[in-house]
DNA sequence: ATCGCTTTTTACCATAGGGTAAATCTTTAC
DNA sequence: GTAAAGATTTACCCTATGGTAAAAAGCGAT
């Protein structure tokens, strides 16, 4: 399940970087969980293959997915791997899936040794915070339906590779509401 | 309006860097504004003093408030400045208020001679994601009424220095939903 | 092919928050 | 100090979405 070899930075994300690191990779089979509530998030992990979810618990118990994060991209529990907040965030596959585990002290090697990671890693986290901020507009000025179709055309292989109660919980939907809004198209 | 002169990066939010920077600032009256939609959004604005309001409009005209920006902290329209998007942000000062100019050009010589600004840039972004990763967790699981008085409780300041109809566009509900919202309590 | 489990849909009523309009209250400008 | 403009509240009805429960459809293991 766990293996350690060295991998090519340029694998990370297209960063078209030559440096060899030597990083622990990780295999989940489907509905295995990465990471649960509770316990800390050590690592920064780059989906290599596969799909996760990102959610957490409401007050109710009902699982409120929050992202998905499939091959080639970098997921993690921001409030417990950088500000080492207890963690509420569970990560769970969705597919057989592959990661490439990071942490705190490869991620600070990674910044030193190679080249432009830092400001890879810059301009990643502000995508991220824009995503986020979209999100929000998108909440505020949009109604279900319309968040709903705009997912659909801009996340197509989403609606392949998740169910429909975690795209409902991410729209901030019930899935009976997702249900009726396809109906209704 | 616009003053030219050196400014130590150690007023640049706190962050103990001993670099002199040539920065230009700009005041701004209550009420003006600093950008407006469909302007190319140059600059990332450090606030020196006073406050400003991100906001932009839906579709039925309302304006809707995105962000709030009080001293010492960073503000910009990312859409437009990281990206080169056309700009739909508006920012309004909602007090007298001075501002730091730092344009693309002046950013990369900071991150390139002013040691670990980069690092402080990378942290400062994902503080950003984080929060707006929070806000929508909080819209998906908090009624109106307890993200109002999360908000009054984390950031009692806002209700002295914003209109009401400010901050209820912030929650992501009507002014009169906010007005009944108070009148419960 | 079938049983059992999971996922999705349907249907019903309930409610938080929206839309409109008007009344009050606060601030600004002269 | 008063008029005008702007901000906030109130009241009314309306609608999108939630909650609950059950039916239907899909899927995996044998």
């Amino acid at each position: 399940m766990f293996q350690t070899n060295y991998i090519s930075a340029k694998r990370l994300l297209d960063w078209n970087i030559e440096y060899k690191l030597n990083l622990t990779t990780r295999s989940l089979k489907k509905g295995e969980h990465l990471l649960e509530a509770g316990q800390r998030c050590d690592y920064l992990y780059f989906v290599l293959k596969g799909m996760l979810r990102l959610y957490y618990l409401d007050l109710e118990g009902n699982q409120m997915t929050h992202w998905f994060s499939r091959e080639n991209s970098i997921i993690t529990s921001p409030f417990s791997f950088f500000k080492g907040e207890e963690n509420i965030l569970y990560l769970e596959a969705l597919e057989d899936t592959e990661v490439l585990l990071v942490n705190a002290t490869q991620l600070k090697n990674i910044n030193k040794n190679v080249d432009q990671a830092e400001s890879k890693l810059r301009k990643l986290y502000a995508e991220y915070a824009m995503a986020f901020s979209r999100r929000i507009m998108d909440i505020h000025t949009k109604t279900a339906e319309e968040r709903y179709l705009k997912l659909l055309n801009n996340h197509p292989y989403l609606f392949q590779r998740a169910k429909l109660s975690h795209i409902a919980s991410f729209l901030g939907i019930t899935q009976q509401s997702l249900s009726r809004i396809r109906k209704n198209i």
